[in-house]
Order: structure tokens, then sequence, then C-alpha cells
DNA sequence: TGAATGATCACG
DNA sequence: GTGATCATTCAT
């Protein structure tokens, strides 16, 4: 049986909705086109004690989204070429959301291939950039509701076996949180 | 390993 | 206004 998430599940520790948002579906409507792939990778940034999350130094017009309701994308722009999809969760004005790092395509390929320039299907997704470019997803996206029509996540029952964690990506000095999770054993997460 | 490339933010 | 930074990607 397949359902959408509803706002209750982003309503959750950020952990719990980082790791239980491995083995769903993202699916965005581009156009009249159903893109759609499997969260094969996540990582989290709760709160303003996390150094490494946007809201660390409190609300700006960028991060503003993350301090909103839970249930709503934050897009963001970075290295002057890169868009990034987060999840808000949590209850309004505690600053957390998920970042999607990594999806398995699995339609809309066509499509992906197009935009990226690749046809490689481990190239179209594997990282926070390349999933925004495959799904054409920019700033216009930021703020969406994830309860629309437009962009939601799916459960489609699912159950992942072996989850892994690790460091998250990037963030420099960070090491002590675990805070990425990824499906062990999956072609399609980064590096 | 480093270039690309420009929005964002802190500072004053 | 200015300068440093950047939750990345790709080619070298």
């Amino acid at each position: 049986m397949i359902k959408k998430l509803n706002r209750n599940f982003y309503n959750q520790p950020t952990l719990k909705v980082a790791k239980e948002l491995l083995g769903k579906y993202l699916v965005v409507k581009m156009n009249g086109e159903i893109l759609s792939g499997k969260i094969v990778e996540t990582e989290a940034y709760i709160g303003y004690k996390d150094p490494a999350s946007h809201a660390y130094r409190g609300m700006t017009p960028r991060n503003s989204v993350m301090f909103g309701d839970p249930g709503y994308t934050y897009v963001y722009f970075t290295y002057g070429m890169h868009h990034c999809l987060n999840l808000v969760t949590e209850k309004k004005r505690y600053p957390a959301a998920v970042l999607i790092r990594a999806l398995e395509p699995t339609s809309g390929i066509e499509s992906m291939k197009k935009r990226r320039k690749r046809k490689d299907l481990k190239d179209l997704s594997s990282g926070p950039a390349k999933l925004c470019q495959a799904l054409g997803v920019d700033l216009k996206l930021n703020g969406a509701d994830l309860c629309s029509d437009i962009i939601y996540v799916e459960d489609r029952g699912e159950t992942i076996e072996k989850i892994g964690s690790s460091s998250r990506i990037g963030i420099t000095e960070e090491k002590k949180r675990k805070w990425r999770f990824f499906i062990r054993n999956n072609e399609y997460a980064s590096r």
C-alpha cells in the first residue's frame, strides 16, 4: 500500500525522520511529468547548537523556512551553481531539517538524463546537487509544501535491512556527530 | 587536487 | 559596500 507521508511524520525527532526516509520515494511533478527516486542517503541538521547547520547563527532570510512548520522544503543555492534539497522537521521555531543526499532513480529517467547530461544511472542523482539538477529542483521550490501534489514523499511499504551511518560529508571539523545515514550496499549513494 | 562561480552573511 | 565562505561537482 502506497501512502503519502503527512505532516505528522515530519513533526518527529530529526534523526528518526532521517533514518525512516531511507527506502521512501521522493516524487516531484515537473511540467506534468512525474519524476521520482528512492531515497538512499540522508543527513540530519538539528537545532541551534549544531555548528554545521545553516541555522547555527540564528534565523536569516535564507534559512527562515527551517524555523517554520515541519513538512516543507528548504532549498538553497551554493557554490555559485548548485542547489540542495532539505525536508524541514520538528515543531515550529525549532530549526531542523533532513538533507536528501542521494536517490535511486525510478521514474522520469529520460528527463533526468537530459537535465544531467549524463546517461549512467549512477551519475543521475548520487549527490545532493546532482539530484536537484536531475529533478529540476531550484529556489522556486524553496518553502514548498510536502503535503501538496507538487513535491512529496511516498511510503511504498518497503523495509530497509541495513542502515549505515557516518559523519556528515563536506563538513569541516565536525566529526563527532554520526548524522549521515544511508542504505548499505546501495549502488546509488554518494562517494 | 583544484577550478568553477555567485548568493549569502557578518562586519562596520 | 566588501571579503570570506560555501551541507558540491567535475575534469585534471
